[in-house]
DNA sequence: CGCATTTTGTGCGATATATGAACAAATGTC
DNA sequence: GACATTTGTTCATATATCGCACAAAATGCG
């Protein structure tokens, strides 16, 4: 690609929408400029844009994102075959073991949410499509991460915060790495409380046509009520139907 | 604002970016360009910027998004105060009616829904946070509108496509207009099948301490397990509930 | 296969945008 | 209330982007 392929100004307004995730709704230029690395001069310019075309308002002082931008997220969840396809399968899913079910793809060092179904939610996470989890110690993460080639996942570790969210929690890259390769192994990941304690999870590989696997597939309960042991046992059988059942339908 | 305060090239990003939504999931330079208005030469620029960021990828041929695009309306979901304070009562609210609830806000002559509690899902919609609906004939976009000054509502469903969804589709703006008036006395909307035969729901304004009707809160069921005429006496006093203990909660 | 048609890539002049410094206004501090 | 900071805005100019026209591929079709 050219130099000249590359509109600067586009990637900078991406920059400065970016810029309003998790933390605060509302900033100032100044705030975005700074959080952004751009000139506030610039940084004003892309959020008068953003508000010139609703994606944003401005009340003389503080920007906050409007409703609107969900068009640019859902441009992508409407348009793209997997989290349509695997969406009703979730829910018979779910409803049949009576947990939440999700799928995630990898994003860099993160899992992305691309549907879920979910049940009384007990845990204090609050996920839906376009939620971000680190994927070192998510059960998707774990099957996705073991699905790449060894030196890519490693890479994917050495570039991720490896923080120890609980006292379960995996950190140490040479042990995830033997995880990987348990979990190519078995064919699936279980997580004790890594992310949260009281929080147990399953995942699997959805593989494609192909054999290449293009997405995970997770079971989520509560610690009381599924220790990360009984798991396998009680909802592999249900999310292997799922799995083969999906397998000629994804490209 | 100033004619150079706007970025043309950011803009013209969105645009494409856009240009995803519902129909193909990849797109050629050319499609782009179409379904844009943009010059090829703009378009094809604009997809190799996504490319370059990871926000698209390119085989050579086609472009499609990728799910970092998610990041976008994520920074929006989880920045905004409304999904993540709604979402714990749309959880209760649908387990206690054993139907799925949802809530969403005006977007143009749209409703985008900002957080859902779904059931096992009967109908052929499937609705997520950022899917949205037109307003006249969703009942959520009902009590929207109706709570719009009367020219702007007027306004509103003269820029709106009114198709005939069903044959109980109202589209006359004045039988609209008087539904409006009727949903100000009462407080709450329904909807009789004009979205999707076998859809009744029924919606109630959200406001926030200071009066002001920031959202839509809606419950959705299918017509043969519960009636459009039935909703309100088996609906709305949960519903007034929700209404009530989030009014001091909404900004 | 060869021609017509459509699609994609590129060079260039005209035009729009980014930059950083300078200034003005608002805010915070003592 | 005076001073120091931070913030928003403007401007001149260096730079990047736009869109056209054309060339090169790719595709469709009889």
């Amino acid at each position: 690609m050219r130099e000249t392929d590359f509109i600067g100004g586009f990637a900078k307004g991406l920059k400065v929408i970016e810029a309003f995730g998790e933390t605060q709704p509302r900033l100032t230029i100044s705030d975005v400029a700074r959080d952004t690395g751009l000139d506030r001069a610039t940084a004003r310019r892309c959020l008068l844009t953003l508000a010139e075309l609703g994606y944003a308002r401005y009340d003389g002082k503080f920007f906050e994102l409007t409703p609107r931008i969900l068009r640019l997220g859902h441009a992508y969840l409407s348009a793209t075959p997997l989290p349509r396809l695997v969406q009703p399968f979730l829910d018979r899913l779910s409803e049949e073991v009576g947990q939440s079910a999700s799928a995630s793809v990898l994003d860099g060092t993160e899992i992305v949410y691309v549907a879920r179904a979910a049940q009384k939610r007990v845990m204090s996470i609050n996920l839906t499509a376009g939620s971000r989890l680190p994927a070192y110690c998510a059960s998707m993460g774990r099957v996705l991460l073991a699905a790449l080639p060894e030196t890519e996942a490693r890479a994917i570790l050495a570039a991720s915060d490896l923080k120890a969210n609980t006292s379960f929690t995996k950190t140490d890259p040479d042990v995830l790495m033997a995880e990987f390769a348990r979990i190519r192994r078995e064919g699936h990941a279980v997580i004790d409380q890594e992310l949260e304690i009281g929080l147990c999870s399953i995942a699997v590989p959805l593989e494609n046509a192909r054999g290449r696997v293009v997405a995970a597939l997770n079971i989520g309960a509560p610690a009381a009520h599924a220790p990360a042991v009984d798991m396998p046992e009680r909802y592999l059988p249900a999310m292997r139907a799922v799995q083969a059942a999906l397998r000629p339908l994804l490209a």
